[in-house]
DNA sequence: GCCGTTTTCGGCCCGACTGTTTTCAGTCG
């Protein structure tokens, strides 16, 4: 089953090759309709078997040439003109380009020079110092590879857990629609969110394990199958994930979802304290000698042990059952849990549909409110001038004020220069309903320049939330390095708010900072960041990050109606009182 | 390769930053 983030991916491919090429203006138009389908809420292949390629061209930004490559790949799995630039150059792309700093440039660069073809080759040359000697390469820029490849090494075998979760839930459904299963559930990692999975591990209970199993090896998306019994299917996706299907007993459900759901140490401590009881718990159930006193559910495992059910996200044995046993186990905040979205992107900028477009999805979605945030003048690549901003907040009063159901508030990204100054005046500011800032460039600053860049920031009167907070990129880019407890002072100092930022490769704030954050009694907002009407529904992965970091729904700002919402932001006696109140 | 109330050719978000140069190419957002 070819998702349209398969075919995103395929033309961000052939857009790199391109590029590696040299070929001018291509790549951008590839790049460009892969983001169109990506966007795209109608799965691109039922969109082809329903019209053909020239449904297909009917995408903005795909045209003729476009369209006949998706058909190709769509009905043979392969795309000619890709392989022959592949046969061409025959480089690991992708893999290169991962790395930070590595471009299609560089990789074509070092494949000419070197043969650098792999990952592998990559690093031989570099530890054998011969980048350096290349012309337009030097010391430092060899330094920079091996440093990534050292960060791509620590994570190797990993997905993001928005490519992991998707298939894995896909899946999970399709089983639940099998006549023979009587009940599944997603366990592991995933069920935990973290925020990048080894695998995937599914449970489900069924009177014919064989009729599962063999369903379960036959999915489209199974590229091998590493071993099938009676109780455990193991395959690897084509995506490169390895998925893991067992087939437990009604009475075992709870205990083998516990066991297989983790954490390790979590598991590990929780049979310490089954074995101080003088018990023994496994995958099969809590036992008392051999009787099985538990095992059913996972809530009547943890109630066997004396302890409130502990959400999976919590079980990562950083406290969560010292807290459990001493009642003090946070009500983490529920996946409805949120009213509101304070950073979405539009048409104006670098988004890829209209104000309105984004509000009504907001709306059919259940929220209440969102602000529009779109990008502010100094990134050069599409920010708004203050003149455009302006245009802009009329035309979302206008729609405001014709709108029912969904309040749609007025606000920008607005971008954090060097210096920690804003590049939107305090006067234009001061007429947004909500302020987000964030560092779009210079991330490499030093320790103090950049935590100083960030309180500066948050010292202005106007400024709300601070956007994505430490500019990481899951399994890409490490945290800006920044005092995280002097940014924490500030913000409760000044009353600015941290984000949650639920784009699945950003899940910035981290759940380690989220948990400081909320120690520290700053108050949080979950944002999906939106780029396209699709974006909404990523939502639920910063819920689960946030649930990572043990913050209740008061921690989280936009679960707050609209109007309490606004009156408990930095400058709220402003929006208070002149707000309709 | 796509697109068009400046349409079927000639444009295509572009500036900051870095490391390498001594005027620039590549990457990033």
């Amino acid at each position: 089953m070819v998702s349209n983030r398969d075919i995103g991916r395929l033309l961000r491919e052939i857009s790199a090759y391109l590029e590696m090429e040299g070929v001018g203006f291509k790549p951008r138009a590839y790049q460009k309709a892969a983001e169109a389908v990506e966007a795209m809420e109608v799965p691109v292949p039922r969109l082809f078997d329903e019209g053909g390629a020239k449904a297909l061209a009917t995408i903005p930004g795909v045209g003729k040439s476009i369209a006949h490559k998706i058909a190709e790949f769509l009905e043979t799995g392969r795309v000619a003109y890709l392989e022959e630039m592949k046969a061409q150059r025959p480089v690991q792309l992708m893999e290169l380009i991962a790395i930070e700093g590595v471009g299609p440039k560089t990789a074509r660069a070092l494949y000419d020079a070197l043969g650098v073809r792999t990952l592998a080759d990559l690093e031989r040359v570099a530890r054998q110092g011969k980048i350096r000697t290349l012309r337009g390469f030097g010391e430092k820029s060899e330094q920079e590879i091996l440093r990534g490849l050292d960060f791509l090494r620590q994570h190797r075998g990993r997905f993001p857990i928005g490519e992991a979760f998707p298939i894995a839930y896909s899946i999970e459904q399709r089983l639940r629609e099998l006549d023979c299963v009587e009940k599944v559930a997603l366990a592991g990692s995933i069920l935990r969110r973290k925020e990048s999975v080894g695998d995937a591990d599914i449970l489900v209970i069924s009177k014919d394990a064989g009729a599962v199993m063999d369903f379960f090896i036959r999915m489209p998306e199974v590229a091998h199958v590493h071993g099938k019994g009676i109780t455990k299917g193991s395959v690897r996706l084509h995506m490169g994930m390895d998925v893991d299907l067992r087939v437990v007993s009604r009475e075992s459900f709870g205990a083998a979802l516990n066991y297989f759901t983790g954490s390790k140490s979590h598991n590990v401590h929780l049979r310490r304290i089954a074995q101080e009881r003088g018990l023994k718990l496994n995958e099969y159930g809590l036992f008392k000698g051999k009787k099985a006193i538990a095992g059913r559910t996972e809530e009547e495992l943890y109630r066997a042990l004396g302890l409130p059910f502990i959400p999976p996200e919590l079980r990562e044995d950083r406290g969560e059952i010292e807290a459990a046993q001493e009642g003090r186990l946070p009500q983490v905040i529920d996946y409805g849990g949120l009213r509101g979205d304070l950073q979405t992107q539009t048409d104006w900028t670098d988004g890829k549909h209209s104000i309105e477009d984004m509000a009504r999805e907001a709306q059919a979605l259940g929220l209440e409110y969102i602000a529009i945030t779109d990008h502010t003048a100094s990134l050069a690549m599409m920010g708004m001038d203050e003149d455009k901003l302006s245009r802009q907040m009329e035309v979302i009063e206008a729609l405001d004020r014709r709108s029912s159901g969904i309040r749609i508030l007025k606000g920008a990204e607005v971008n954090i220069m060097p210096d920690g100054l804003l590049d939107v005046g305090d006067s234009l500011l001061a007429k947004l309903d909500v302020v987000g800032v964030g560092v779009h460039s210079r991330f490499h600053q030093s320790r103090s320049q950049m935590t100083e860049r960030l309180c500066r920031a948050m010292r202005n009167p106007h400024v709300d939330i601070l956007f994505h907070p430490t500019g990481r990129v899951v399994l890409k880019r490490e945290p800006y390095d920044l005092d995280l407890d002097e940014i924490l002072r500030v913000a409760r100092q000044t009353g600015t708010v941290l984000e949650v930022d639920a784009m699945p490769d950003r899940l910035d704030l981290k759940d380690e900072h989220i948990r400081k954050a909320v120690e520290a009694g700053v108050k949080l907002v979950i944002d999906s960041d939106a780029h396209a009407t699709s974006h909404f529904g990523l939502l639920h992965y910063g819920v689960g990050q946030a649930r990572r970091g043990w913050a209740t729904a008061a921690d989280v700002l936009n679960t707050l109606p609209v109007e309490r919402f606004l009156a408990s932001l930095k400058d709220g006696r402003k929006s208070a009182a002149s707000g309709a109140r």
